[in-house]
DNA sequence: GACAAAATTAAACAATCGTTTAATTTAAAC
DNA sequence: GTTTAAATTAAACGATTGTTTAATTTTGTC
């Protein structure tokens, strides 16, 4: 798929509405005036709505090229491949926001006839590198021998997303001021402590 | 507000239709044909579509009747608190996951202009009471000093949505024969493994 | 500059939306 | 049994939905 800048502007657009309004809370003129493109212009490149839908999925996960990957040779401890993992986890969840406020609600309503085997095929990916740095940890003697490699994930997304989700709520109990003061928390002390709390499950 | 049983009744039958397909997926006549009435009883009963759900959040909030107050009272040392605190949390998701899923969609998805306070005074109250917990375990020299409160529930609920939401994908990866053994992970295994982070994040 | 393909447009399409109407049935009170 | 209010209904309302049409403009090619 080579889509030309008017396609990606479309893209971009509906993603950032989809996320705001839910898909069925954002109608295709709401997209055409805020893309500035006639109406018939998604149906005459995507086919459809729901086809549109599929396209932002695939073109983000397409763009989801394993930063992970490299994790694995790398040549640190257990620990600080921990560290990073989370860390980079952290900073894909907050550039890719939107992305998984679609997302997650579309795999909850099951009503549209979407396929996201590609993105759980990713997260298999991410797991069973996980897997293999825990596995390290263990034969190296600094890691518990049981724990729940799939809690960790479910772990680090579920508590970003739900601050985020709450931006709000949680702007007021941390006395902070604005918004960019919350994005700069999420980016550092919340990545510190949810590696914090990560390293705990893991190590003796 | 007291309502009689047909009314309940579209309360209860559109919290599921809502929770499944969305607020926007979801029309009043979709309600209609699952609760066996008239399209025109929901504007009849409630006044509108947006009412109902105003209604819907009223409704289960006040139902919230905390049960965790009772937990201050209690004389068990501070760690049996919070193993209380996070099981009965976990049980009440459970219990909610409906309403939850509705909620925290429509707190994002700010298009509507449904007044949540409601709801966020009763975790304004929960948090008070986990910090007094912690606060206790503090003077008892079982907790750290350093321990962000604010993290604890976002990490309960968030982690719980996020396997609740992704149940397909982690019944799979957890060999889980049907969503009933699921159920049952969630609320044994789970609580019991999402109470030990919770515990490792503030025992010293 | 003529031609063909692609892009863009305004208008119309039928379907569905939430809501209202006005008529009818049911229930309660006396 | 009559009266009155509440509950319920089918039908219609105008607005909005996603999509298609057919006409027009733009673009690229020779």
């Amino acid at each position: 798929m080579d889509y030309n800048s008017k396609q990606i502007e479309i893209l971009n657009v509906s993603l950032k509405l989809f996320a705001e309004k839910g898909f069925d809370g954002t109608s295709i003129r709401d997209i055409a005036k805020a893309a500035d493109i006639n109406v018939a212009m998604v149906s005459y490149y995507f086919g459809s709505k729901e086809k549109l839908l599929e396209a932002i999925v695939l073109y983000r996960v397409s763009g989801f090229r394993m930063i992970l990957e490299n994790l694995q040779f790398e040549e640190i401890t257990p620990i600080e491949k921990i560290k990073k993992f989370v860390a980079l986890y952290v900073t894909k969840l907050f550039q890719n926001k939107d992305f998984y406020q679609i997302i997650h609600f579309e795999i909850v309503n099951q009503k549209r006839a979407c396929d996201f085997s590609a993105f759980s095929e990713i997260k298999k990916k991410n797991l069973l590198l996980l897997e293999n740095i825990i596995a390290e940890g263990q034969k190296a003697g600094v890691f518990k021998a049981n724990c729940n490699s799939l809690l960790i994930p479910a772990l680090v997304i579920g508590t970003f997303s739900q601050i985020h989700n709450n931006k709000k709520f949680y702007i007021e109990m941390m006395n902070l001021k604005d918004e960019v003061e919350f994005e700069k928390y999420m980016l550092n002390d919340f990545k510190e402590e949810i590696t914090n709390v990560v390293l705990g499950m893991l190590i003796k």
